[in-house]
Formats: structure tokens, C-alpha cells, sequence
RNA sequence: GGCGCGGUGGCAGAGUGGCUAUGCAGCGGAUUGCAAAUCCGUGUACACCGGUUCGACUCCGGUCCGUGCCUCCA
């Protein structure tokens, strides 16, 4: 059986995967906020955590992968107030346009989605043991903020490998006069009228207010998983501070001091860039995966999502699309050819489950695919059920969407309109009759089409 | 300023102290009336400068360049 290899952010090298309980691995992802589609550097995220969960799921009998949806936070706010929309219509559309892109990039939903609106009361639970503990507390005269007291954490800091200091040294926010200390940062914040808020124990009002945005991730993690858990993952962007501040909250609450109390494997994928700058809705140079899969697969986006290793810069570009479209039109290729066979339940290819199994080092294992899918030329191969069952459920493993072989048959246009011409074009060519031949050809294209001759005659395809 | 990551053939992108992926593009060939598709073949590249070593792209030190986080961000 192979062994999972994983680069551990919060020791900063690559480590053997040892699970808490082997007959429950347990896995935590930092999902979205919904106010708005989902670009395709958010779908990364969501790729490489899908593709563990899948790889995970391979290893061992049970695993509980855990992805939220932030549906409450300022920016939903701010779209509210610009669109006018219900805040619950904006969160509940975007949730479902984010699932729905997320399957069509053949990611399956995590076993769990938990919503920060319905997880308020966890969240309160946990403030107060942390105001309890003294790692937090109300600024006076309360006003109906929390704030988590940043130097009452000794090992603060420690996943992103900053001290305190530098941070200070560093720092370009503007500080709260109610902060006692500078990097303190907040836990439950007080809601105007028409903001969204809930009853609390803190300050005014019957305490009205949100929750700050770390404690969501801190509340629901716990709640679905038990503490400590296996692996907690998200995009490189949340090690500081939102990753930071999770463990420092988690921790806290429940009187530990060590880093790993909360989650034993921190896993951090990188971004993805536009001509070497990290795309983002600030620099406007974002794709959203939305308008993407209008002229996509979602599967050749999967492949392009997963041609660079998942801790590096991943630059988007036509010619990524154009590569991954190719190697996605030679798995088709294969399996048209194996069209006939039936498939059966086989394990995938060894060589992609080991090179997954390194870190997730999803190179290597196209280069695995792609050895796997050359052997229908090679000769002494036997072609048939077996081959076709392993490609078909190494796909399954890398969660990449077998292409619709008969499908692709229908791309091929209907050609009775040009019927008559097609007829003519075979027989001139039965005549040897090269110039008509290319005429008609000519002909075609002026229509928008291509001749392709194959096996069983002449077809059509859109240029 | 602090902390971090990276610089591999035309491009994308793994990897390893000596055997040197894979894909895209290109080139040559097979096949095809032509075309497309397909197949076969083809590329010793690892930023720069030192050091360690029998041997370094791979280890160590320095330089240059790019980029990320430190503010909401996957």
C-alpha cells in the first residue's frame, strides 16, 4: 500500500502522513465567500483539496472532508448595499453558482458544508471561554467588541514563522484605539441596525453583532471534526493571519499551548498568476471559472489546474488551456479506441497513486497518465477491459471526468445539408478527379467547415 | 523594513549527487491524392560566481533577477 507524503506548513518539511485515527481521517479546507463568482485562482483551492480528499479516500477506509461557506462577512455586506440584493440571496446564489462550477471542475461536494450563519452559537461558545481563560476581552466601555489578546498566546505566530515584533515593525493597518495590543485582532464585532447581527453577551444592544472573520473556521472545524484533526488546508494567502489567528483562538480555548492542538498538518496551496502577478479581483486580472466552463470542459481545466505542482505559482495563460485540452484530447483518444470494451472495477494505476501520494505531485502523475494511455500503441499491450477499467478509474482517482466519447461523435456536424456535395467530392475522387476534390473542399471551408476523411467517409467539423 | 518562495531545453513543468521525466510547439519520417488525425524518430536544459566532492542542475556560501505574505484575498 502506498504511503502519503505530505509538506507540512507549520514544520515547514515534508513529513511522513501519520493519522490521528486511520479508520477516520479527518480533513478541513477554508472554503469561500459567497458575494460574488468564484475566479479560477479560488478554484484552485478547491481543485487540490478535492484531489486529496480523493487520494485520502484511497488510503484509508473513512475520511471526513470538511469545507465551509463563509456567508457572512463585510464584503457580502458591501455587495448587499451596492446591489441592493438580500444579503440571504446573494449568499444562497453564489453558494449554489460556487458548487455548481466546483462540480463542473469535477470537484465533488466535501462531506460536509458548513455555513457560518447557522454556526453562531459554537462561535459564541468559544469567545466566551477564551474571555474566560483570559485570552480575550471587551474593550472599555464595551461597545460590543471582542478582541482576542494576541500576546496572552505564547507560541503566536509560529505557522507563518513571524514574531510578534516584526509584525508590529511591519504593520500598515491602522490601530483601534481599543486594541490593547496592536495585533489584536477581533472575535465578535457590534452590527448596525441594518447589518446582519445576532444576540450575544457582549456589550449593548442584547449584545447584537457578527462574528469577526477567523472564528468561523475555529468553530466549525471543531464542531465537525473534533479537535485536534488531521489536516487543515486553504490558499497560501490565509497562513497570515486568518490561519494564524484560527490556531491561536482554537488553542486557547481549550488551554493548549502547542501549535498542533487544533490540526496536525497544515497544507497550503499557491496561487494562480497572470503573467507572473497572483491574480486577484484588486489587480482586476482575474477569469472567472464561471465564463471559463462556457468554452471549457471542466475537466481540461482540472488539468490545467493540476499541471503545476499545488505549492507553486501556477500562471494561466491560453497556451496552459491549449496544453491541457490536448492532453485531455488524448485520453479520448484512447479511450475512443477502447470504445467496445466494457469496464469493470480495477484499482487505478499504481505509478499516479504513488506519485500523488508524494505530495500531491500532480505532474508526476500525468506523466503516469500518460504512460498509462500510450500503451494503446504499444503493441504487445493487450487493449481491452483491463486497460480501459484502469484509465477509466485513474480519472476517478484524479477526479477528471472521463470524456464522452459518444458525445464527441455528435460534435461531428450533421452533413445532409451538404450531402449532395459530399457525394460529388467522394466520387470525383473515385475519378481521380483531384481538382474538383479541392474545390469542393475549398467550398466547405467558405461554409465554416472542415473535411475530415476517415474510415467510414467523409465528415464535418466546425473550423 | 521583516518573513517566505522560486529561477530547468522555444514554452509549460517534474526530478535526481553520477542513468536526465512528461506535455505543448518545432523538425525529420511513415501513412494519406491533398488535408486532418494518428504513429515512429528527434532536443544533454538546469540564472551567475565561488566552495565541498572522484563527480553537482542536484549539497554549502555569495550575487543578480522574479514573485508572495505582512491589509480583505484561494
Amino acid at each position: 500500500m502506498s504511503t502519503l507524503t505530505i509538506f507540512n506548513s507549520l514544520t515547514r518539511e515534508k513529513t511522513a502522513f501519520t493519522p490521528i485515527d486511520p479508520d477516520h481521517i479527518r480533513l478541513y479546507a477554508c472554503g469561500p465567500t459567497v458575494y460574488n463568482y468564484a475566479h479560477i485562482g479560488n478554484a484552485r483551492m478547491a481543485v487540490v483539496f478535492d484531489l486529496l480528499a480523493n487520494v485520502l479516500r484511497s488510503l484509508y477506509p473513512k475520511v471526513t472532508y470538511v469545507s465551509n461557506i463563509t456567508d457572512v462577512d463585510d464584503k457580502i455586506i458591501t455587495a448587499h448595499l451596492e446591489t441592493g440584493a438580500p444579503i440571504a440571496e446573494i449568499t444562497e446564489k453564489f453558494t449554489r453558482i460556487y458548487n455548481e462550477d466546483m462540480a463542473s471542475l469535477g470537484c465533488k461536494t466535501p462531506d460536509i458544508q458548513p455555513r457560518a450563519t447557522t454556526h453562531i452559537e459554537e462561535m459564541i461558545t468559544l469567545i466566551k471561554s477564551l474571555i474566560e481563560r483570559g485570552h480575550a476581552y471587551e474593550p472599555e466601555p464595551a461597545d460590543g467588541h471582542v478582541l482576542f489578546n494576541v500576546p496572552s498566546f505564547e507560541n503566536y505566530g509560529g505557522l507563518s514563522g513571524r514574531s510578534r515584533d516584526e509584525q508590529i515593525a511591519g504593520a500598515r493597518v491602522e490601530i483601534a484605539s481599543y486594541k490593547k495590543d496592536p495585533a489584536d485582532f477581533v472575535l465578535w464585532k457590534p452590527s448596525k441596525d441594518d447589518e446582519p447581527g445576532w444576540e450575544s453577551p457582549f456589550g449593548p444592544n442584547n449584545g447584537r453583532g457578527r462574528p469577526g472573520w477567523h472564528i468561523e473556521c475555529s468553530a466549525m472545524a471543531e464542531k465537525h471534526l473534533g479537535l485536534p484533526f488531521d489536516i487543515h488546508g486553504g490558499g497560501a494567502d490565509l497562513k497570515f493571519p486568518h490561519h494564524e489567528n484560527e490556531i491561536a483562538q482554537s488553542c486557547c480555548a481549550h488551554g493548549h499551548n502547542n501549535l498542533d492542538a487544533f490540526a496536525k498538518y497544515w497544507m497550503h496551496n499557491g496561487f494562480v498568476t497572470v503573467e507572473g502577478e497572483k491574480m486577484s479581483k484588486s489587480l482586476g486580472n482575474f477569469t472567472l471559472a464561471h465564463d471559463l466552463l462556457e468554452k471549457y470542459d471542466g475537466a481540461v481545466l482540472r488539468i490545467a489546474l493540476l499541471s503545476a505542482h499545488y505549492r507553486k505559482p501556477l500562471d494561466w495563460s491560453e497556451q496552459a488551456l491549449h496544453q491541457a485540452q490536448k492532453q485531455y484530447d488524448r485520453i479520448a483518444k484512447a479511450l475512443k479506441m477502447l470504445e467496445k470494451f466494457e469496464t469493470r472495477q480495477i484499482p487505478p494505476e499504481s505509478d499516479v497513486l504513488n506519485a500523488l501520494c508524494n505530495d500531491l505531485n500532480t505532474p508526476a502523475a500525468f506523466v503516469a497518465l500518460n504512460n498509462l494511455v500510450n500503451r494503446i500503441n504499444e503493441p504487445d499491450t493487450p487493449k481491452g477491459s483491463t486497460l480501459k477499467s484502469i484509465i477509466i478509474s485513474t480519472l476517478d482517482l484524479l477526479g477528471i471526468e472521463p470524456p464522452d466519447v459518444a458525445q464527441a461523435e455528435n460534435e461531428h456536424v450533421n452533413t445532409s445539408e451538404f450531402e449532395g456535395l459530399l457525394q460529388e467530392r467522394t466520387q470525383a475522387k473515385a475519378d481521380k478527379n483531384w481538382a474538383r476534390a479541392d474545390e469542393i473542399r475549398d467550398e466547405l471551408t467558405a461554409h465554416g467547415y472542415k473535411i475530415i476523411d476517415t474510415a467510414e467517409g467523409p465528415k464535418l467539423e466546425k473550423l
